[in-house]
DNA sequence: ACACTACATGCAAAATTCTACATATAGTAT
DNA sequence: ATACTATATGTAGAATTTTGCATGTAGTGT
């Protein structure tokens, strides 16, 4: 009988944290834990070509380390794995609930824009 | 005035984290942040020649990650960091106190030995 | 059908990391 | 001094990762 802790697969794990292990894309899980987001918003965030994100999301992604969900043309991009949140949590720190999405000026994505319409909209004399 | 979260140094961390991100490296991690162990313990453990378990520990030692203590020939390595000793908690899970040294049958290192040594002395008649 | 938008994929050169092994050093004992 | 033990360092070829870019694809609106 196997008493209690089995050894860890290192392997295993090393090459899940090889993935976490880079500047960009732990930029990207520490965005993408707080709110779903998709590439677009990604590339502004990053300041990188669309299909240099792509490819760091694609490695995130087969990886197990995020999962992707589809709305029309957007593909949004969020850490659904518990145990990987866990890890950032201990890396960055904690996500303080009010931080939940970052408009960014220059984003075009529905997230960013959905915000910034309305306020405008709302000036238009007459209304 | 800067309100609160600085942005996180993703390039450092990053940097860290992928010396952490290798199975033998994770694996020597594991062992010395339960109690400190010399270089030809590790050697046992791993199953890896001496110079081999030497970069490995050069690599952590250069990036922060440990810290070595030498008594006589013997240099003892452990993992002085308390950031490095919460990543390996969520990574690794928690080490429980009775796990402390695990005698390896096979090494010749002073913390192996010392333990099995009064043992066979113990049991000499006439004592 | 056509164009457009958001994103994915494939590939290759450059950079980095990994591993093995030869060799060096530093402390210890005689 | 000499020999021995424990550990460190240097180096090079192999393997992998990183990055940039050209191109492909899948939905959406007209």
């Amino acid at each position: 009988m196997q008493v209690n802790s089995v050894e860890p697969d290192f392997v295993q794990l090393s090459a899940q944290l090889k993935l976490l292990a880079h500047p960009e894309r732990l930029r990207i899980l520490d965005a993408i834990r707080r709110a779903p987001e998709c590439v677009c918003h990604l590339e502004v965030l990053l300041g990188k070509p669309q299909p240099y994100v792509s490819q760091q999301l694609r490695i995130l992604r087969e990886g197990g380390l995020i999962c992707d969900a589809r709305d029309g043309l957007n593909t949004y991009y969020c850490v659904c794995d518990l145990r990987v949140r866990a890890w950032l949590d201990a890396i960055l720190g904690p996500v303080d609930a009010q931080s939940a999405h970052t408009v960014l000026s220059g984003c075009g994505c529905p997230k960013c824009v959905r915000v910034a319409l309305p306020l405008v909209v709302e000036f238009t004399p007459g209304g």
